[in-house]
DNA sequence: AAATTTATAGCAACAATGTTGCATTAACGA
DNA sequence: TCGTTAATGCAACATTGTTGCTATAAATTT
């Protein structure tokens, strides 16, 4: 691998993953960058930070992808991503949560990602539903 | 609601979905259609299943939708959807597993739609892949 | 410090997937 | 058989993400 380079893009963008606490699609991220950083440029430094380990892609039940820079305990082998994702339909953010997901597999399956998104309402959504 | 009637395209879609094991994307089904079915009309067709509760709607870590029509015990209260979605990186299927899934969700959390989707290689596939 | 190398950024264009609006067709009930 | 309206098909659009190519700038070498 050829070795990175340390770029103003790079640097608005991890800071930016790292100061978040829910998971940001491009679009989120694009509104809440500082600067305009070009959206094909956006893109390719998300996918460096996944090759990179810097941060996990997820695919929520949208079809759209979501990043999220990978905390401390946040090892790369499969095992370690089978947490939870949740999606709330009511404010629309995606939301890493650290419970562990468990089940079984049929002999002969091979897991490489763990894509394990919920939807449904958040527990500030649903507090403010309750709250009316 | 307004009744739905019985078309021909319908009709096909749904022998289809119920004739396969696994999900299948709209490219799928329109390969696998007896006659040429216009991409909207699969597509509402398929909408159309999913409200009614004759299928069920996978997003899949590729971002994209699959359908299988709900077998015997797939009732639609949420909890019934916990099963494990698999898709296959070297076939590209995608199935439906019966394992159920477990976790826990902190308070306050609402789901509605769960969605499921390890990849990776199938039994099959690796099967295949031994074999060499 | 200047020159060189090449990773990264930005633009344009494309690709894939799914939806909406509208006119036409055909299912079904009267 | 006729009338109503659900379902189809076409065109056009929307969104999300990628690829090719040129320009820029970070890091390395001279």
């Amino acid at each position: 691998m050829s070795s990175r380079r340390r770029t103003e893009a790079q640097t608005q963008l991890l800071d930016l993953l790292r100061r978040e606490s829910t998971a940001l699609s491009h679009d989120d991220i694009s509104a809440k960058l500082p600067t305009d950083i070009n959206r094909v440029t956006i893109y390719r430094i998300l996918n460096r930070f996944v090759a990179d380990g810097l941060a996990h892609r997820i695919v929520a039940d949208d079809g759209r992808q979501y990043f999220a820079s990978c905390a401390d305990g946040c090892a790369h082998d499969t095992a370690a991503h089978g947490h939870l994702h949740f999606r709330c339909l009511v404010c629309d953010r995606v939301e890493c949560l650290p419970e562990q997901v468990a089940f079984s597999l049929p002999e002969g399956y091979r897991v490489e990602n763990y894509n394990v998104t919920l939807s449904g309402t958040c527990n500030s959504c649903s507090a403010l539903a309750e709250a009316n």
